[in-house]
DNA sequence: CTCAAAAATGGTTACGTATTCATTTTTTTA
DNA sequence: TAAAAAAATGAATACGTAACCATTTTTGAG
């Protein structure tokens, strides 16, 4: 069967409805200006005809979109699952939509432009760079936009965990269990969450008298590639660890996953800690011990809270630095 | 710092540079119909104005939004992850944006509304019953859509894995490493994969000299608190299983957290084995046995590839049934 | 050079809505 | 019942682009 489709315009239901125009839109909008007898005539109509509003016609008039673009980053990494989670259903929930990107380190590019071409009320998102050329593009751009779990140098529009009290808590958790041999793995630097995460790490190795020259860290790509090849030097090393501390529960989990595929046991050959408590890491199978959120909301839906604030302009900045705390699960143990 | 915000059209391209609107335009879009000289005139333009074309404006006059709508499961489910994951991709590598909704049972009505009016180009869901209105509505509609992972009764335009053989080979694992006392764990059978999926379990059943009527089934939504609940029946069973199918990874990977939870051991003391192969199966802290695509390919992945098809207007009507296989991991062993 | 053909450009309109301003109709008040 | 006020409706326009058709400019053949 075939569908002739017909696009019906508010024109055509105001021409079947005997009314003008104008008074279609305003039966849908503001119905308090028109009288009952009239609304009615018009709803008739409206249904008669299967009539459909035209959103995009009327973003054109308004100039607003109802479009809240969100670029996260791939959800293979769990962190994101639970903030991708959090930020569409809070936007939806509001009656907004939302135009999803998962960037990876190849596609940012053609992702921005496609993102700056749509005229979107509001951005989230969570690629940027410490030292990023985006954010002034952003700024010039007027649009509103918040950075979540990444922080830009110029210190605006962001929203995330303390970072350094995490990599501390983290580090000085494993340090308390008698770990003497542990190591770092986390990101590049050029992104804050690691930088700041690696320097709680180093300030926690000197609060316990330890020269942070002698501790091995890797700095890698976290794709599962990068990680494996990390985790093989982690395997090499002179002195093997006996406890990893990743920067992100994304890593952890990784990692778990690599020790257990060459038969290593956790937490008995090796500690594993991450930061982040994501959803995943509850789980009874997982079980990571991590740093996480004080609070019980999750930091994608405290950045999109935010947002709205500022797109409601009951806010015009927002420098957000949530408070952390360890979760002690089965990944870590007494030395 | 604040930011005016100019609004630079192709109107103010076009008057700077000293052409008409309509040579503007041309630029962007046929610059071989441009001489070389006036495309360089107008490209100055347009960045010494940082004129950024408006999307909305396009799609209205050329009757395409450039957005593909996607209504999936929620992300706990990771089925949802792997499948949004590769559209998402699939649909941004293709220059179209995506517009998500994490579709529950609650909130699918508003959903659907949300989504009626948004002209999109075409629609790619797994949150239609085997028999839902909202089939004919889209059909009517005349915009291009696919269900992946569900079936209409109508029988047309879905993707879905074979999904009663699923069941069958799910089950026939179970019984052929010696399991007598066993029990189904699915979802409400409106849902075409559940209905087919059980279908499955009980063939194998049959086929096996057992009577179906004296075989535990649970059919449950599937969402924590009632997989919950559903286990804790299983638990007070008369005679307790010692293997539990359930319909789906997401199902199966709960019942493991439910084991754990409780000092199980899986596979000691339950068998768990599931359907749908997704990733997360694969993480060797989950081990998950399970039965899933023969192809490399997600099926969110072939499902957006069979819309752009249609929406290209090579195929008319996608009736796809992939086909399965088992993928014995560390969940199931002998009796 | 001339003239026809081809290339390049411009003027105008449509897309479907909301909004502004003007006009008509109804209600209220004296 | 007349005039003023209020309510209801309509006509015209803007939003920013692409597309259609018309016009001007350039090119090339003779």
């Amino acid at each position: 069967m075939k569908w002739v489709v017909f696009l019906v315009s508010s024109k055509d239901v105001a021409k079947y409805a005997g009314v003008s125009q104008t008074t279609v839109s305003r039966v849908l909008n503001t119905p308090e200006l028109v009288k009952p007898k009239t609304i009615e005539k018009v709803m008739k109509a409206i249904e008669e005809l299967n009539y459909i509003p035209n959103d995009i016609a009327r973003s054109l008039v308004q100039k607003k979109t109802g479009i809240i673009t969100l670029i996260s980053g791939p959800l293979h990494n769990p962190f994101f699952v639970d903030t991708t989670t959090a930020i569409v259903n809070y936007v939806n929930a509001r009656g907004y939509k939302v135009n999803v990107y998962f960037g990876t380190e190849d596609n940012l590019d053609s992702i921005y432009n496609a993102v700056l071409e749509t005229k979107a009320d509001a951005i989230i998102l969570s690629s940027m760079l410490y030292e990023d050329d985006l954010f002034i593009k952003l700024e010039k751009l007027g649009i509103p936009f918040i950075m979540y779990n990444r922080k830009h140098q110029e210190n605006r529009h962001f929203v995330e965990i303390d970072n350094v009290k995490a990599g501390y808590i983290a580090t000085n958790h494993i340090l308390s269990l008698g770990h003497q041999d542990i190591c770092w793995i986390g990101g590049p630097h050029e992104i804050s969450t690691f930088y700041g995460r690696y320097k709680g790490f180093k300030n926690a190795l000197k609060d316990s008298g330890i020269d942070v020259k002698t501790v091995p860290a890797f700095l890698t790509n976290t794709n599962k590639n990068d990680i494996k090849r990390a985790f093989e030097e982690i395997l090499e090393l002179p002195k093997k660890p006996t406890a990893i501390c990743a920067a992100t529960d994304a890593i952890a989990i990784e990692i778990l996953n690599l020790c257990l595929e060459r038969g290593f046991q956790v937490p008995k050959d090796f500690n594993v800690i991450g930061i982040d408590n994501v959803e995943l890491s509850k789980h009874h199978s997982i079980a990571l011990t991590t740093v996480g959120l004080e609070s019980e909301k999750s930091l994608g839906f405290i950045a999109i809270e935010k947002l709205f604030e500022v797109m409601e302009k009951k806010s015009t900045c927002i420098q957000q630095t949530e408070s952390v705390k360890l979760f002690p699960r089965n990944t870590t143990s007494e030395k």
